[in-house]
Order: C-alpha cells, then sequence, then structure tokens
DNA sequence: CAACCAGATTAGAATTGTTCTAAATCAATT
DNA sequence: AATTGATTTAGAACAATTCTAATCTGGTTG
C-alpha cells in the first residue's frame, strides 16, 4: 500500500548519496539515514558508531571515519571545531553559528539570523574568507 | 651598567609568574621569556619545544604542555581551538578575535574594536557566556 | 547472469598530540 | 646546609584519527 514515489529525492539516502556523487553502499546508506533521518545533528565519529552498533548496523570505525570525512567534502556535513582533539559533525550546512557547552560537550546551533558580524577587517592580500565561525562557549550558571 | 630596575614588574618574566602565583622555575622563566619577549605570539606546545630546544633551553615536552596549560590557568596565556587535534596558545589574552589560514596554520589576531557580534541569543537557561570566539577561517585566494 | 574490477570496507597497525607516572631534581625555607 | 614540597623529566600510556594491505561488493559488461 501507500505509493511511495513522490520526495523530491530529499529524503532517501541512496538518491543523495548518489546526488553527491558517492557511492550508496550498505555502510553509507545506514550512517546517511542515521545523519539525516530527522532534525539537525551534531555526532563526534565515537558517537555516530556507537550509535550504528546500538541499531546493529555492522560499520567498523574506519568506515565511520571514512564516511563523515567523505559527507564533509561532499557537502553533506560541516565539520565544527570546538574542542582540540576531538571533531564534531553538523548535519546543518547552511549558515549558522553554535553554542557549545563547555562541561557536557554539547553542541547547539544558533540560526544565522539571529545573530551578526559587522566589521569584518578584509582577508589579508592573497587569501580569502572561507567561512566565519561565531562559537559561543557556555559554563554552567555562576 | 644601565642601572635597570624601573619597570612596572611587567617585563620580567620571574615578576609575572610569582605575581601568577607559579614558582619561577628557570624551565618557566626560559618559556615566558620566549613566549612575553615581545609583540603577541600564538604557539603550539611542539612548536614552543622546538624554538626553546633551538634556544639550547633544555625544557623537555612534558614541561611544555604543563606549562602552557598552568599559563593558561593562571591567564596569562588563552587556548584558541581552531584545529581539531592540535592547541594552540595565544598571548593575546584580551577580548580579540583571530583569523586562521587553513592552508598553513597560521594564526592572525583581529583586535575586538574591529570586529563586532550583534544579536547574541541569550544563553540557555542553567548556563552562562563563558566567552565568544569568532574564527575567520582563510583559503588562499583562487 | 556470471565474471569482472574499481571503489569500498575492514581489522589491526601506525601516527599524532597530549597526559600520566614514578623517580630525580630544585627552589625556598628553616 | 638540611629539609621538603613543588617541579621536572623520560618514557609509558592514552585518545583520536589515519593508514595499510587484504578482502569484499556494487555496478557494469559480455
Amino acid at each position: 500500500m501507500k505509493d511511495a514515489m513522490h520526495e523530491p529525492s530529499s529524503s532517501d539516502p541512496a538518491a543523495r548519496l548518489r546526488r553527491a556523487g558517492l557511492r550508496p553502499t550498505r555502510q553509507r546508506v545506514a550512517l546517511a539515514r542515521l545523519l539525516f533521518g530527522v532534525e539537525d545533528r551534531h555526532v563526534t565519529a565515537e558517537g555516530l558508531h556507537a550509535e550504528a552498533s546500538a541499531a546493529a548496523m555492522e560499520v567498523s570505525l574506519a568506515t565511520v571515519y571514512n564516511t563523515l570525512n567523505q559527507f564533509t567534502h561532499a557537502g553533506l556535513l560541516r565539520e565544527v571545531v570546538v574542542q582540540s582533539g576531538r571533531s564534531y559533525f553538523d548535519t546543518n550546512t547552511g549558515n549558522h553559528h553554535h553554542f557549545f557547552h563547555e562541561r557536557t560537550g554539547l553542541l547547539q546551533d544558533i540560526p544565522a539570523g539571529a545573530l551578526s558580524v559587522a566589521g569584518l577587517p578584509p582577508p589579508p592580500p592573497g587569501a580569502k574568507v572561507a567561512r566565519v565561525d561565531v562559537v559561543i562557549r557556555l559554563t554552567d550558571d555562576d
């Protein structure tokens, strides 16, 4: 029942991968399902691997690393640097910023509209601005 | 010659350390001299260690790590997170932001006055803003 | 639809950056 | 000078990530 086949091809993981030029293998599709299933997410490699394992997905840690990097290069993910020694990947690739809760390691999006950065100095000669990252570091109240 | 003893105690490394509550050991003084000698600097542990070695300063890498962390806790340095898997320490502890040249790993200060961030959303309940970091990521011009 | 093959996956080793450990050394005081 | 608690150190340990070489698989071909 339920003749599907309508979606603008956005919700089907395999299609999304193909569009990004990535072969939709079992592992990539499984990870894409976890990542792009619902709302925006922020994951670490270890975290995503644990999640996949918990869902009996049988993906090696090396593949999780490979996949996160490939997705990032393909523009499906964005890397967020907030903690030295650990990489976060954000499924929200649009223009926005972050709250980072230092005690818990939790990352939270701040829509671009809310916050504005003014007075950007021009990039030094020979360089161009690739991105402006704003991280609001939070600690526990008092 | 040259009766010194005038400085407001800012330029003497040992005094600066004592004021920060750190015993001015040979190693700490040596590193402080490298760090606070002149203008603002951005160093990594490995980089500073190499510098110290080049200057025949005989400081172990472990001590460089310890010292950078102690200086940071004491407020003499500030850690800047721009690259996962490598920590940068900035001798400029005032309010300012950074250019980060992704290809070379070079960090460059942007004085706080130049750039302004408006529309900061309020921190989630229970949390307070510890700091707002703005990193302008640069890549090579076309 | 069987064979093929470039690309993908994997376990485990290797690398990198950093912290830890336990012993030796040192700065400041007595 | 002796004492002592902090500091330094070499090297081991650790954590996150990448690499390697062997195996497997998706998509194409004949």
